[in-house]
DNA sequence: CTGTTAGCGCATTCAT
DNA sequence: ATGAATGCGCTAACAG
């Protein structure tokens, strides 16, 4: 691969002249411009960005991290995440922590020794010694939908509550009071904010107070299903359940099955997937939108890299209601 | 950030000695290395990937372009890559390109100037003159799942032909004479494939021989309900549809509708995704891993990095049936 | 075994 | 406007 150096002696120019040309710097002659550019293009010459950004202070790289990047959510994050990256002249560099907290280091330590400008994550272990390193070395990194109480980080994330007390409030309409709720980790901010909502909100909206209504699960399909399968045992069954995330709400439709009567049972979701408006039991959702909260947390991002000062956002929900009309119920 | 001329410094030895011990290198004094180590731990010392990537070769960096993040089988293929380049040391950066040529090339470009040691990718635009560059450079680069008429590169495949084989023989198992195939864009190597595997096949199976009975579509799950829609208008419905991908296939489920009933239609995917197994109307399906082709890729990709000439492979299907038994239809 | 030196590709001084 | 020189952090070659 030539380098500077030969497109400067095809163009009988030095490398200063050279690389002041092909940086689009502003004093340089005509006549050189026009060697350099020809004689870049006749070798074919590609900038090497690793050299330049050991000589300047900036990589234009910034690290993604995500739990699990095969969630709809997830995906749908980096995705937008990256696209916004891209639109601002970054490269991402995109690690999938894999709900793993040892991976979620190793990761962010590769980032750091890969010099990246920034780190966007949605955490999810506390006391991440790797993560107080890297705030220490002065690397901005915001956090996307969840937060960590170990680490002060501006961070991107939805009204947990407003979505929780949203979704009571359709289920209220419906007529339900017993009410499963397949909750997430309370080890991650948003399960654990999610519960909080609803045993805050559960008296105002006249819901059971049945224990065994409320099964944790890990945000992935298979704990849905398992939890899903434990309410529909109970004596007194659910009327309606409520998952807090959307592969849980995705398993729990699996566990109710093929043959499940719309009239039977009525799901509800935190996170709305593509899939839900297919689906022969309709789950309607709490939907906070990935690519909103990537696209600001980019922003922020940036601004942060730029040394400004950034605060934390949290999005409104919006409830989407895919139930049957109340005729049918 | 401390350097390695910091630790040095601290250590008490030269910054030779100091890179010598950090590298893991055989020629070290016990005293060097206790000392080394403990200045290296004490400031905090992490070391600089791109300089050292600089100095030698290799950046131990791969670039990894998928079509689209967003759909599950390259999710599911980017993640399966990331994990296995991972356990061989390397990192990658990941971009999508959106089934955009321009993006394709983007990224492309953006991979050699980051210069990564190898590039992993699914193609999709023909004659694209920035692969051209980077095969040029050297750079090794392997296909996964699609292939190019326009470049010879190795590639992991799957065998399109025999997977479309098995499907009409499940079909055929089943009594349909009259299906539907929503095709993939021919523009595509597996949509050119798999359409040229049906007409091949057309008459041993005993198909219809009706062109309004083949659609394409684009490999997005809109265009599957599209012509979904289009061929249940026909007077003379398919009593099978069979599509080029899994998110068409979920389309074409999302056409049918809620209240469609198991008996009417029978629904088949090439592509498995994990969501079929959980609908009321049970999707069959080719299934191809993408874990194992990303896993396998990643091998050939390492060993064309360290100069073996790799050959390429095309991985076998594997007919997953979800219908419902016989005696139901 | 270790210190010294050179140089990877580039941008940026400082002269001119 | 441009050339020459310097150094970013690191490894490798060469002496010792």
């Amino acid at each position: 691969m030539p380098t500077i150096r030969d497109v400067a002696n095809a163009a009988g120019v030095s490398v200063g002249t050279a690389s002041r040309v092909l940086a689009g710097h502003a004093a340089t002659s005509e006549e050189s411009r026009a060697s350099v550019t020809a004689a870049a293009a006749a070798l074919g010459y590609r900038m090497n960005a690793r050299a330049r950004s050991l000589r300047g202070s900036r990589t234009q790289t910034l690290g993604l991290l995500v739990s699990d990047v095969r969630n709809p959510f997830f995906s749908e994050l980096a995705h937008a995440a990256e696209h916004a990256a891209g639109e601002h002249g970054y490269l991402c560099l995109l690690a999938n922590a894999n709900e793993d907290a040892d991976q979620e280091q190793r990761y962010l330590d590769a980032f750091a020794s890969q010099q990246v400008d920034g780190v966007l994550m949605t955490p999810q272990s506390e006391n991440n010694p790797e993560l107080g390193r890297i705030l220490d070395d002065g690397t901005p990194v915001v956090f996307v939908d969840r937060t960590l109480r170990s680490h002060t980080v501006p961070s991107v994330t939805v009204d947990n509550a407003g979505g929780i007390r949203s979704a009571l409030e359709h289920l209220r309409r419906r007529g339900h009071t017993r009410v499963g709720y397949i909750a997430g980790p309370t080890s991650v901010s948003t399960g654990a904010a999610r519960l909080a909502a609803i045993d805050e909100l559960r008296a105002e909206f006249g819901l059971d107070n049945d224990p065994l209504l409320v099964i944790e699960g890990d945000f992935r399909a298979e704990s849905g299903t398992d939890a899903a399968l434990r309410m529909l045992e109970l004596a007194d069954r659910p009327t309606a359940i409520l998952a807090a995330d959307g592969l849980m709400a995705l398993g729990a439709y699996a566990a109710l099955g093929p043959r499940a009567d719309p009239a039977d049972i009525e799901l509800v979701s935190f996170d709305d997937l593509e899939i839900f408006g297919q689906l022969h039991l309709p789950i309607s959702s709490v939907s906070n939108d990935p690519g909103t909260m990537a696209g600001e947390a980019v922003r922020m991002l940036l601004a942060a890299i730029d040394g400004e000062q950034v605060e934390s956002v949290v999005l409104p929900t919006r409830f989407i209601d895919r139930s049957a009309p109340r005729g049918e119920r």
